[in-house]
DNA sequence: CGGACATTTCGGTATCTGCCGAAACATGGT
DNA sequence: ACCATGTTTCGGCAGATACCGAAATGTCCG
C-alpha cells in the first residue's frame, strides 16, 4: 500500500499508540528527554530489531522526531500535542473504578518531583502551583489558568520572559497529577518553570528515571522565592 | 482470559480506539447524543453482529455507557474525559503536514454550527467566543479561559448559574475548531451555552448529523444578546 | 401466540502484525 | 585495518482479532 507521507486518521494514530511496546516507549519519552533507540528498546522490553520497526512507524506518523548524533539516534515526542494526547489517554487508563496506586516504595523520589514531558510534576509541582495561586500570581479555574499582571512581574523577576511565551501553546495549562490527584501547572509556563529551575541548578535530571533531584540551592531557592510552607513535602495533596 | 473489571493501561485504551470501526463509532458519539447500536453500526460501516462485539468491549473498558430503552440500547461516551482523549487524538490525526479539508460541499451546515460532544462548534461558536472576549466576559489565553465577574453577571442574566458549575470539570476550556483553526469555548461553560440555546429553542439538533440548525428566534437571540457582528457567518476565521 | 425488529451469541476464516534470529549496514575508537 | 557498538533489513512464525453468516434471545405490537 502506498505510504501517504501525510494525513493520519484518528484510528491510525490510536492504533500506533495501542501497542504495549510502543506505548511504553512513548511513556518513557513523556519524561521530556530524548532517548536513543537502545534505551527505548529496554524501556519497551523488546529486542532492538523490533524496536526499530516501531520507531520507524512512530516517526513516519509524526508522533516522534529523530535526531542523529553519531551512531546514536535520539528520539523525542514530536510535539506538545502528542504529549497531550498520551496524557489524555492515561487519564482514561487510570479511571478504572478503583485502582489507587499500589504504593510506590521506590518511587518516593518520583512522588516528590519528576518531569511530566516538559514541566514539573509531583509534590513540588503542587506546592509551586499552590504558591502561585496563593500569592495571586496565577488564577486557576480547573483545567484553565491565567497569569495575572502581578504574576507577570513576579515571573519576570524570576527570570521568565512572559512576553516571549505567547506562541501557539497555552500559556498556562493544568495537568492532573499522577500520584496526587490535583492539577499542577503545565503549558508554556510549566515548561518555563522547569527550564529555569534546571538552568539555575535548583533541579537536576536523573539518568534513567523521570525523577528530579532537588539540589541544596534548590531547597533554599524554592522555599524563599515561592514562600513554600515548611511541610510542603509531606502534604499528601487534598 | 480473566476480565478485570477495572484498570486499563494506556495501551489497552488506545488499542480500543485504534480500530477503524470503533473509532468511527466514537466519532459519531462525539456529537453528544446517545445513539443505538444499529445507528452506530451504520456509522461504522459494519454489520450489527460485529458492532455488538465492539460495543461490549468499549463498554467494559468504561469508554461508553449504555442505557436500555425498550428493545434499543443507547450508547454514549462515558465521560467528558473520553471526549477529551478522542479530541486530542484527532488533533494529531489532522496534524499531518498538509491536509486542508477537501472542502465540504454538503457540510456547509456543519461548518456553520454543530455539536462537539457537549458544546457548540463551528462559526457560530467562534462568533460567540469572540463576543465573550470582546465584551470582557471571558479571558482566553489559548488553551485556558476564565470567566470574569462581569461575565458571571452576564451569564447569570442569560440563564446560566455560574455558581452551580464548579464541579470537577474546567469551567471554561478551549477546543480547537475542526473546520476553522481557532479555539472556541468548551468545558462546563460551553456545555451550559449549548444547553441553554437548545432549551430556549435557539438551536435544534438535526437527526442524523452533528449539525445544529439555528432557528428564527435563535438568529435574533444570538445577534442581540451577544452583539454579533453582521457578517459572523462569512468570517472564515483568521 | 406469531411476526417484525433490535441486539447478541457462536463458529469459522482470513488478515494483520508483533516478535525474534540471522545478518547487513553505519559509526567511532584504537 | 580491525573490532565493538548501535541500528536497520530480511524472512518466517505465531498469536490476536475483525469480519461475516447463521441462529438464538429479547422486546414490542397486534
Amino acid at each position: 500500500m502506498a505510504n501517504m507521507a501525510s494525513g493520519n486518521t484518528v484510528a491510525e494514530v490510536a492504533h500506533l499508540i495501542g501497542d504495549a511496546a510502543r506505548a511504553n516507549m512513548l511513556a518513557a519519552l513523556m519524561g521530556g528527554q530524548a532517548l536513543t533507540a537502545g534505551e527505548l528498546a529496554r524501556h519497551a522490553g523488546v529486542t532492538p530489531q523490533t524496536t526499530s520497526g516501531h520507531l520507524i512507524k512512530l516517526t513516519e506518523a509524526r508522533l516522534l522526531a529523530v535526531e542523529r548524533q553519531g551512531r546514536h539516534r535520539y528520539y523525542r515526542l514530536a510535539s506538545p500535542e502528542v504529549a497531550q494526547a498520551i496524557h489524555a489517554l492515561s487519564v482514561l487508563a487510570v479511571a478504572g473504578p478503583k485502582r489507587h496506586h499500589p504504593i510506590g516504595p521506590k518511587d518516593a523520589a518520583l512522588r516528590l518531583a519528576r518531569t511530566c514531558y516538559d514541566h514539573i510534576a509531583g509534590r513540588l509541582a503542587l506546592a509551586l502551583a499552590d504558591s502561585l495561586v496563593r500569592e495571586g500570581h496565577v488564577i486557576l479555574s480547573d483545567g484553565a489558568g491565567l497569569v495575572t499582571d502581578c504574576g507577570r512581574r513576579f515571573l519576570t523577576d524570576f527570570g521568565i520572559n512572559t512576553e516571549a511565551l505567547h506562541a501557539r501553546r497555552p500559556l498556562c495549562r493544568t495537568c492532573l497529577d499522577w500520584s496526587e490527584r490535583r492539577p499542577h501547572i503545565a503549558g508554556q509556563l510549566g515548561a518555563a518553570l522547569l527550564g529555569n529551575a534546571l538552568e539555575q541548578g535548583w533541579l537536576m535530571r536523573t539518568p534513567e528515571s523521570r525523577a528530579l533531584r532537588i539540589t541544596r540551592s534548590g531547597e533554599i531557592g524554592f522555599a524563599t522565592t515561592f514562600r513554600l510552607p515548611l511541610n510542603w513535602r509531606e502534604q499528601p495533596g487534598r
